[in-house]
DNA sequence: CACAAAGTAAACTTTCGAGTGTAATTTAGC
DNA sequence: GCTAAATTACACTCGAAAGTTTACTTTGTG
């Protein structure tokens, strides 16, 4: 028995996961070689087929992985007794949180670079997945009276694609380390005021 | 001597350019072939490599050309005696029309399958050089009063950012079709809105 | 301790794409 | 028409990466 816990089967396995999670965010999905993740996980290469079947399993298996751990984001419930620009602000810095993290780098970088090779695979993707969470808070924005009545896809679409650019985009194109906590402070406020100038009733 | 103009080398030049664009924009650098290129520019592989000695020096003729293209751009000088809004629209479907542009989205896909392969290729791109005629059109319409003093880089960036939001990366990333008339035109009415609200002189 | 499940190492097959060598053919200026 | 340069077809080398096979070892539970 080593230290790390569980049965030496799932701790060979979550050492693959966490390998192909760090490769495909590293080199992309079609750069990073099986040989190498399973070097990296410490694993014979045969182990990795045992678990996974090929490469195109393992990259479904992170994804979803990934997106577990992903949509256990902290709901942000509105509400109507608190100061909206106080929640957008905590509502924003969970966003970028969630855009800079690790885990959602390494699953933009893999399947942004298979989507490039593949479109189809990203027709098939559902990009309002993320977006509904805020939809949802800006319509209930709207219906206690904070909001101006606007259409609510846009505007949010507006919210997180501005947080994108500033907090997401860079890094993914650039290669740009992710923003240190002064810089996501002036993201969020830039963007928070960007929005309640259009959005907040008067 | 065939109906296209110009030397035969000169025509299998710009075939192969040509065909090579398609294929990077078809399928990102990797997925693009040596093969494929030639076959589609109609083309030996070895006059293929008689014109570009590799894939590398292939992509860098194409990025070159693409940029050439694009630097194009109609010049939007600041006008102090239009408004501000017409001008800011103005603007923003050229940005559009940029975006949405075949050469734009082929250097793109080719670009970001590439960057994600090698990040430092990434981080030598010089990401202001498209924002700048934005950033000194907005400081001109500050100057001459028409807007808030604010910082013009970032409000550059989150013109930019909210026009590519709708207008550029559900395209790279979702392979949805490039927006049509109606949607250029609400995308643009919607991005020019949000920044007047938070930029425009009182 | 026995033994079944899991892991290992390393050589192997296949496939695919980049890039080359060559001999024969076409093009176009003189 | 002659000639040099460009193009072509195609067979080739080379290397990388996916996935497999085999013979052997480790692990841990009853």
């Amino acid at each position: 028995m080593q230290s790390a816990g569980g049965r030496l089967t799932d701790r060979k396995r979550a050492a693959i996961v966490q390998a192909a999670v760090e490769a495909f965010h590293t080199y992309g999905y079609y750069a990073a070689s099986m040989d190498g993740i399973a070097k990296r996980a410490s694993v014979s290469k045969r182990t990795l087929y045992n678990h996974f079947s090929s490469k195109e399993a393992l990259f479904d298996a992170i994804v979803d992985e990934l997106y577990s751990r992903v949509e256990q984001l902290p709901a942000c419930e509105f509400d109507p007794e608190r100061e909206i620009r106080e929640q957008l602000t905590e509502l924003a810095h969970t966003e970028v949180n969630f855009f800079i993290s690790e885990d959602v780098q390494a699953l933009a970088r893999a399947g942004l670079s298979r989507v490039l090779a593949e479109p189809e695979v990203g027709r098939q993707v559902d990009h309002r997945r993320l977006l509904r969470r805020v939809e949802i808070w800006f319509q209930e924005a709207q219906a206690a009276g904070f909001l101006i009545d606007a259409d609510a896809e846009t505007a949010a679409l507006q919210f997180i694609g501005l947080l994108r650019t500033f907090a997401f985009w860079p890094m993914i194109v650039h290669g740009e380390a992710p923003p240190n906590e002064r810089e996501r402070k002036a993201i969020v406020t830039s963007t928070v005021e960007m929005f309640l100038s259009r959005y907040a009733a008067r």
